[in-house]
DNA sequence: CTTAACCTTGACGTAGGCGTTAAACCGCGC
DNA sequence: GCGCGGTTTAACGCCTACGTCAAGGTTAAG
């Protein structure tokens, strides 16, 4: 398997494996959802499979909680700082920072997880509403063929 | 309680209790989402406790599902002509129609069940992840805490 | 009868989220 | 080194779901 970090994906490779339009994925760079991504000689954008599961999660977000781009940006920059604090070897001064990185993170997901929360919630009752509708034409549907059951033929 | 049928409320009430606009109140009925309420003498919309009701309805679809205003129209419209079929007293010649329009409603009605269910089911999906990060998060926020407690302060 | 609050239609504006087209450029197989 | 398909930027277009005036009519209270 390929180095995440890699980037060997031309943007039309992307476009078909996330399902998006390759207009899309420049408008998403261009409105900082995705980090610019390296470049070959000849100018053409290279993507790594971490651009391709940010596409994934931005579309998730988008059509699952439907949110806006704004905030969907918010979001993945507070990751993004966090796969940077992963990968900082700083000074033990900086602890402080990390820690107030982190802190934020976790904000943002769990602002997320809030928002997921109440949405599953409401969505177990307008299932159970649902439900309970289908019951009830599943009983007409039965009255209805009863009925005729009844009358077999409406005279003339 | 009111007579749901009896039409009294007007506009800046209906939007009042509904959250929405005025303005998307009479764009809704511009769309076809909400019947032509009655009027009063000189003009003003009168709403009744079902076109509450049906504002909400449709403010759920919104919200929750992201379904776009064309598709809801789909969806209401099937659900009018089932309250039109509670009403009728139509002929029994008339039992294979009402079937007919029985059939659609339940077809459009496990389409939205559809929806549900499987945006539910992404959603739950989606929670477990956020839930995952968190303890990551929380074992990273240790992490940090321990190296503090081995070098409480950072000389120089 | 006046007046403030509410409502009417109509028209134009806007923000978000891309689609589409144009004109030029790159990569690569042959 | 040529041809062809994928890619580049830039610019304009479009649709949805309303927001926002504007100019005037209606209601209800005093």
């Amino acid at each position: 398997m390929p180095d995440p970090d890699e980037a060997y994906l031309q943007i039309g490779e992307v476009a078909e494996r996330t399902g998006v339009t390759q207009r899309t994925l420049r408008f998403y760079e261009e409105k900082g959802l995705l980090r610019p991504p390296t470049r070959m000689d000849g100018g053409f954008r290279l993507y790594s499979e971490q651009d391709v599961k940010r596409v994934e999660h931005i579309r998730r977000l988008q059509d699952l909680l439907g949110v806006a781009l704004a905030e969907i940006k918010e979001m993945v920059d507070a990751e993004e700082v966090l796969r940077e604090l992963r990968a900082q070897y700083r000074p033990d001064s900086a602890i402080d920072e990390k820690r107030r990185q982190l802190e934020r993170a976790i904000d943002v997901v769990q602002g997320q997880y809030g928002i997921v929360k109440q949405k599953t919630e409401q969505m177990e009752e307008m299932k159970a509403q649902l439900k309970e509708r289908l019951r009830t034409f599943d009983r007409w549907m039965k009255e209805l063929n009863e009925l005729e059951a009844k009358e077999p033929v409406a005279p003339g």
